[in-house]
DNA sequence: TTGAAAGCGCTAACAG
DNA sequence: CTGTTAGCGCTTTCAA
């Protein structure tokens, strides 16, 4: 691999000369010298080399992005958002999966320090602790943030509450009224979120939702597909389910089908997120669209205002919109369904 | 941000006595300075600059991963494949998505090269041109693709073949004789594969593959939907599609719907990599398993084994196989069956 | 318009 | 066992 040295060596210049070209810097350099070293770059396929320069630049145009696991749709979708507007201004991104590692946010924290990555974007996840919490207090690291967390970032949120709220108004208002709630695990501000969204539709419409219909999930459709089944056969069975994602939604139905009830005749079930297959499914699923590139694109929009230390906004509110869809429908007459 | 200087002054030793107690050198360290300091590092929070380590010795503990589009999940479960064996071994990834961006390929490929990256995996994708391929050929760069591909690198590759064979030779199985297929598009070898294997199948059994009924679509469920409706409307309409991967397979489903043709019933259809979703489907999607997160994983293994310098296999092939679920079901009799 | 030289933070060879 | 120093490849004063 040549390095600049060899350049300047080979066009007769010093290398500050090939230095000024290869940065189109304002300081001037003669049009036939330029032309000279532009020439042996060619032929040489010289690069500069990164590492060099972000060394003493102190600018690796490198970001990291911190999320609990890439295979999910959701983050999959967030995670292209964020290369996408990234990429346009120059900058690589670094992924780094957080999930069924303890410790792994603070790990990964200190990794990006030691590789001077210019700013991190953190999605999602689970703080390990109030030690976590106390460390990303601590960051002098650029950081912003996707919903709703314990520290005080530059954030990109989304109405979770709202559109739980949403989803879950629209099964009361087609007249459900033992309504099931699969949501996110605890330590999940936005499985919380989506939680309080469903208690304040149930509250405000004065209907009582029974302990027994909430449960706590793991975003999985496995976890889904069990507690649905638990949902299913316990006493007194919902005639509906609002899921606190897409995937969750999509186990509650197998396991509804598994029982012999048909979506959304014998039961209606509402996702949230909206991911790419979501309107693909049969029922299509009635769910919560929530802009995931954009979130994406949002939060690298930020850290680039962050790094650049111009002015921008703070945070940044993403509302929901409601899809219906086939996979919820009202309830159907008084006799309880029981199997066909 | 403290650096090794600050370190060496506080603990009162030099600047090589810290890097050795940093890196655990074998060259001896006096077990109370070793303490000192430790406890130096640990009051100043210090971390070691990679960009210094990484230009001094020519390792950045870094590989790249070139791939088209992270919100394909195919993708990004190999990619979380290859992030889990490479942050094991201390590697950071970072990722590339080529799609929908001219020169994409060799563009990232110099980006890497710039970053010294240790090396890249390569997956998927289309080659744009001859110039690519002699580009990759003359790469100096640690390299490993996933599937196969016009140049000549140590790879993991899939039955891309024989998986098609098995579910087209299952759709003959059980009775069906006018299949269609559609394929992945113009470019992708895992897209020529693939339609390979469907006419390899249909050969063997002496079955007409009308020309009509190969189609080529984008790997997408709309596209899916769109040939899967202009197979479903043309002359001589299908009783069975097998598509060249799951988005699509769901496309081609849905289409049958929005016709008013019930799958299995009137229509059987089978996909191809089994994406995390597909046994949720209703109905469950039949369809050629890849064993994705392997795929990644075992290419991360490949590409370590190329950097130690070790001995390792060349080559790696993977089978499929074949998830009979309930999207297949045996024609119905005779009579063609029209709209019920 | 060009070049010499300092220095970013680190490791390792060498000397003591 | 510890320290001094060269140098990885680059940008940027400063001088010419």
């Amino acid at each position: 691999m040549p390095n600049i040295l060899d350049v300047a060596l080979k066009a007769r210049v010093s290398i500050a000369t090939v230095s000024r070209v290869v940065n189109k810097s304002h300081h001037k350099v003669n049009r036939a010298t330029q032309e000279r070293v532009l020439k042996v770059i060619r032929e040489l396929d010289y690069r500069p080399n990164a590492l060099a320069k972000g060394l003493l630049m102190k600018k690796t145009m490198t970001i990291g992005i911190i999320i609990p696991d890439i295979s999910n749709p959701y983050y999959a979708e967030i995670v292209r958002g964020i290369q996408d507007v990234a990429d346009q201004a120059g900058y690589a991104v670094t992924l780094h999966n957080t999930d069924k590692k303890p410790g792994g946010i603070t790990r990964y924290i200190y990794l990006l320090r030691e590789k001077s990555a210019d700013g991190i974007i953190f999605s999602g996840g689970i703080i390990d602790g109030p030690e976590t919490v106390s460390i990303l207090k601590e960051l002098k690291e650029r950081v912003v943030v996707i919903g709703r967390h314990e520290v005080d970032f530059p954030a990109v949120m989304v109405d979770n509450v709202g559109g739980a709220a949403q989803a879950v108004q629209h099964l009361l208002d087609i007249g459900h009224r033992r309504i099931g709630f699969i949501g996110g695990p605890d330590g999940s501000t936005t499985a919380l979120d989506r939680l309080a969204g469903y208690k304040k539709a149930m509250a405000k419409s004065g209907v009582m939702a029974a302990p027994g219909l909430v449960k706590k999930g793991a975003w999985t459709p496995e976890s889904g597909y069990l507690l649905g089944t638990e949902l299913l056969k316990g006493k007194g069975r919902p005639t509906a389910i609002a899921a606190a994602n897409d995937q969750m939604a999509f186990g509650a139905i197998k396991a509804a089908r598994a029982l012999g009830l048909a979506v959304p005749k014998d039961l209606a079930v509402a996702g949230f997120d909206d991911i790419p297959l979501s309107s693909y499914f049969d029922p299509p699923l009635t769910t919560v669209k929530i802009p995931m590139h954009d979130l994406g694109a949002a939060s690298m929009k930020m850290l680039l205002g962050l790094i650049s230390g111009g002015k921008f906004e703070k945070m940044k509110l993403f509302r929901t919109t409601l899809q219906v869809r086939g996979s919820t429908a009202e309830p159907q007459k008084k006799e309880s369904g029981k199997k066909s």
